[in-house]
DNA sequence: CTTCCGGAGTTCCTTCAAGAAACTCTGTCG
DNA sequence: CGACAGAGTTTCTTGAAGGAACTCCGGAAG
């Protein structure tokens, strides 16, 4: 697997740089296990069966990036894993990812686990809003443009929108 | 990268599952592509530099889990990939990882793409709300409780659970 | 009719990351 | 002082990603 680090990619799309930081196999499910309370590297280890050598890879690669912080919690050389705000942040993903699974993928038994929502006392999933004006807000319901950080001068075009199959095929860039 | 499906966790987890769909290299920008309007393998391997090989090996798996159609657009055989509504729903996950990414990775020229709410005519972003409240839900903003297709017979209570760093954490479980 | 061409993959070889399991290091406790 | 436990390292093997060349198919060109 011969570092795919998508640099290609990096300069001009935000979900290329999102993977790079949690792209990699198991950082979603490390970030999981953290956010639900598995804090040490054991449990982690133990709770996903995952090689020690990558998880420290990982670990170590998350605390980098700012996702989580690596904090002692005894006199001795003893250590946990935190969340930071971008970290996070970063559990949106996986919440939405929880939301798609159960949708498409849940065994006939139901979803795992369900999440009661403080606000409303329900339980409930994520559904995606507009920031600006709060109606629903979907693959369907945007248009994208080329912003400031896009790549080449000759982005400055559309981007998704059209994309005819048969005709004048734009085959824009992406974000 | 010898067999990462994650299998251990496929049963209790759906972001596991999800991951299982979505979580090879190169899958989340295949969609992002095809999502685009990049519908066709030169296309898309010309724009990502995705080697033929694995590219092959995406695109058939994507289709083979609902994500993709592939479509002939000629009498010759040339084939198209389309988003089914399953694939469609997924690009909630391509917006998040968008929005966070441009909130926390951009570089100083900004976000690469803008997207432009139809309903509100607006540059925006997706925020995550209660489907049932329409209350903001984010990390902190749920509970976790084991649902019906839980893992085994132990798994009734918590799961990861316990696990305190010191004091009576909650540390919910996963989904 | 034969040749050329372009989209859509295959094949083959190399390289490097994931898996697995044993080993190390460091303080504390009995 | 020896056992212990958490938190990693080390070492070796396997197999997936890269890369580049090759194949296959049907229409167009000569």
């Amino acid at each position: 697997m011969q570092r795919t680090n998508f640099s290609s990619q990096l300069a001009a799309c935000s979900i290329a740089r999102t993977l790079d930081v949690i792209g990699e196999p198991w950082s979603p499910l490390i970030l999981r296990d953290v956010w639900v309370g598995l804090r040490r590297f054991d449990q982690i280890q133990a709770d996903l069966g995952i090689s020690r050598k990558v998880l420290t890879e990982r670990l170590t690669y998350l605390v980098e990036e700012g996702i989580m912080e690596r904090l002692p919690y005894d006199q001795r050389p003893r250590y946990e894993y935190h969340l930071t705000q971008k970290g996070t942040e970063l559990v949106d993903l996986l919440m939405v990812m929880t939301a798609w699974g159960d949708r498409w993928l849940a065994g006939e038994a139901g979803p795992p686990v369900l999440y009661r929502h403080h606000a409303c006392g329900e339980i409930s999933h994520v559904d995606l809003r507009c920031a600006h004006c709060g109606e629903p807000m979907h693959a369907g319901d945007v248009d994208a443009l080329a912003g400031p950080g896009a790549a080449g001068p000759e982005s400055a075009g559309r981007e998704s929108a059209e994309a005819e199959p048969a005709g004048a095929e734009p085959a824009d860039q992406l974000a």
